[in-house]
RNA sequence: GCCGACGUAGCUCAAUCGGCAGAGCAAGCGCCUUGUAAGCGCUAGGUUAUGGGUUCAAGUCCCAUCGUCGGCUCCA
């Protein structure tokens, strides 16, 4: 992120939207795939006309009909599938309980099972008034299906809309379809709506409008496919990097401190560390220099780059410093620029490249943080390339390529890429538009070259240019941009950078911004629950522990510890007082890679018994060999403990 | 920030209708001397997030604040 860019979170355009061509993201027209394999992304494009979609659909009109019967006075808004179920928003007369939702999923049964036709009848727009009168959000969306260019999710549509409505049984709702014949397709043992808490939502998503109850759902077509669903959920929770990162040490946050704000345990900040370290290698590798700047600059640095005017909401308040006004960096950029500046540049020198692990400070309003991946103070592996436009296109492809080289090192395969531009309509840019197209199809044309598969998405620029970020799922489905590349010719001309061309004329260096981790906070959350907390032994905070059978064996234990600590592991000793499969037991549960266990037999031979945490064992090995099987595995960051 | 739920020991949780704050794990001490996912005993650990209020009596009810969680919105 640089920067500027942002390591920013990127909403989820799976949560409360359907992934189906139906609904796009709420804030740009082009409607968003997901990490998925195009093979697979087929299948995805059907889902609006699979039984399971009608399914959830129906069970969605079954679930408000239900709430209707039990507040009669309720204002019902919309209901769309979605992935892995439906949603439908509400205005309740109060909070909804546990009770309500338990008697509402009741009833939602015994409707089904009665075998309710679903009904369809197309109306004229003053029907339809006539039909939901007193639904003020029906109303709403008739005007909106009536004049034409806004669907039933106040979306903007080319299509001329047809209005239509579903009956089933005493409900009649607004709707396009498509539904069930009948309530009978629908399984009552495979539907649940307590299995989520319900959740206020926005009416059309706009925060200037009323705060609905949305109830959320999941339908699947037999039981054991709804049980499959709440397992899986089950183990989600489990992966959670906010769980884990408490049993495995690696971080906590503090109230005194403040919310946002993480501290790095020593487990934690091992890993963190082993990350900047492989990434600050590669990137000497690949020609970057490291440079240092401070946690603070003069508010006039921000009012310049354009940050201070047209992000002030996400930044801290200026504070004052002997008559001078000065803020947190909410980026690194500037300071990068002004090393730049401070040098006169010849095109030889190009490209320059500057790399910093950059620690930057946001204002996140409170209802947004969420674990490490949403906090106000995070480290950035910032970089930026000032190039001449010859060299544009092969350092784009540089940084791409080294992205990949690192998401693959690391064994992270699920991201998808993502070009950001413009919203035509915000006025939130700063820059002409022949920069901003220019610097579009530059990247568009170096992502084709590469043979990305990316979606473009208007909105998602950054303020000074468009981008290409890289995108991944946590495990509650939720996405995160992690990695970005940016290409910017307007920061150079804010800040007058130049270099000397062949020609001896001054010339406009272009800036390449880009992070490959994004922030380091998010980057750990999303590597600790891909790997559940078991990570790649070169990354686990204590990689090998030794487990002496009983104490006597303990100094044998110190010695070999000692020689594995000599050759670089990371290596503890459980001289606790437990039994063997105790302390086998602690290891398993702290995902250590390696227990060696020593007892009489060991020292005998001068060996170890090995047990890999997943259970395997792989009997007694030398000591040496083993330290040479262990530093094999390490060295070469293998994946694989064996 | 908005809607809702929640906040009890380091961690995970219990405490009937408002009636003596408890357990497991972890920790400390001791016993056992152990061969592949929990050996045994003892001890300590609390202003029940904080501040007010109601009540003879508050972990429990009410208000405010702080924090966490699920969503929404935002996300340079």
């Amino acid at each position: 992120m640089s920067a500027c860019p942002d390591y920013a979170r990127i909403p989820a355009v799976f949560n409360g939207r359907c992934p189906c061509p139906v609904r796009r993201a709420a804030s740009h027209n082009t409607f968003s795939f997901y990490a998925i394999p195009p093979i697979l992304r087929s299948i995805m494009e059907r889902y609006e006309d699979s039984q399971l979609y009608r399914i959830r659909h129906s069970t969605a009109h079954i679930m408000a009909q239900a709430v209707l019967e039990r507040f009669p006075e309720a204002k019902i808004a919309i209901g769309p599938p979605i992935e892995d179920g439906f949603y439908y928003d509400f205005d309740l007369p109060r909070a909804l309980t546990d009770d309500d939702l338990k008697a509402i999923e009741k009833r939602m049964r015994k409707i089904i099972s009665q075998g309710h036709e679903f009904v369809r009848k197309e109306v004229s727009a003053d029907e339809a008034r006539e039909l939901f009168a007193g639904q003020s959000y029906k109303l709403e969306l008739i005007d909106g299906l009536e004049q034409g260019g806004v669907d039933e999710y106040g979306e903007k549509t080319d299509q001329a809309l047809v209005i239509s409505t579903y009956t089933q049984d005493s409900f009649e709702d607004l709707c396009r379809g498509p539904h069930v014949a009948n309530s009978r397709e629908i399984n009552p043992k495979a539907i649940s709506i307590t299995f989520k808490a319900p959740a206020g939502a926005y009416w059309r998503g706009d925060e200037n409008r009323e705060m609905l109850t949305r109830i959320y759902g999941t339908a699947w077509e037999t039981p054991e496919q709804l049980q499959e669903y709440l397992n899986l959920l089950e183990e989600a929770r489990k992966r959670d990097h906010r769980r884990l990162g408490q049993e495995l040490g690696l971080f906590t946050f503090n109230q005194e401190v403040g919310k946002g704000l993480p501290l790095w345990k020593p487990n934690g900040a091992i890993l963190r560390d082993l990350l900047e370290r492989f990434l600050r290698d590669v990137q000497i590798k690949r020609g970057y220099e490291p440079v240092i700047t401070p946690h603070i600059a003069r508010i006039a640095l921000f009012e310049r780059s354009g940050h201070y005017p047209y992000y002030k909401d996400s930044q801290y308040s200026p504070f004052e410093v002997e008559g001078d006004m000065f803020m947190l960096k909410p980026m690194n950029c500037p300071h990068h620029i002004h090393i730049y500046r401070s040098d006169l540049h010849s095109y030889r020198d190009l490209p320059i490249r500057y790399a910093e692990f950059g620690t930057v400070y946001r204002y996140e309003k409170s209802g947004e943080l969420h674990g490490l991946t949403r906090v106000r103070g995070f480290t950035q592996d910032d970089a930026h390339i000032f190039c001449t436009p010859e060299q544009l296109e092969d350092e784009f492809l540089g940084v791409v390529d080294l992205i990949e080289f690192i998401f693959n090192g690391l064994g992270l395969t699920d991201y998808r890429a993502r070009i950001g531009i413009r919203d035509p309509e915000s006025d939130k840019y700063v820059g002409d538009d022949a920069n901003w197209n220019k610097a579009a199809q530059a990247i568009i044309a170096a992502a084709d070259k590469r043979g990305l598969d990316y979606r473009v998405e208007e909105g998602e620029a950054a303020f000074y240019g468009p981008k290409l970020d890289f995108i991944v799922r946590d495990v509650l489905k939720r996405e995160w941009q992690i990695s970005t590349v940016q290409v910017d010719y307007n920061l150079p001309a804010r800040f007058e950078l130049e270099y000397v061309g062949e020609d001896n004329e001054r010339h406009q260096p272009i800036m390449i911004h880009r992070a490959l981790y994004g922030s380091l906070e998010r980057f750990v959350a999303v590597l600790i629950e891909h790997y559940g907390g078991a990570f790649p032994a070169w990354l686990s905070p204590v990689q090998i522990v030794l487990i002496p059978v009983a104490d006597r064996h303990i100094e044998y234990a110190e010695q070999v510890a000692a020689q594995l600590d000599a050759r670089g592991l990371r290596v503890n000793v459980d001289v606790s007082s437990g039994r063997i499969g105790a302390k086998i037991r602690t290891a398993t549960q702290q995902k250590i890679p390696w227990m060696l266990v020593v007892g009489d037999q060991d020292i005998e031979s001068g060996a170890v018994s090995v047990r890999l945490r997943g259970g395997e064992d792989l009997g007694a090995i030398p000591v040496e060999n083993f330290i040479e099987q262990a530093l094999a595995i390490v060295n070469n960051k293998s994946l694989e403990l064996q």
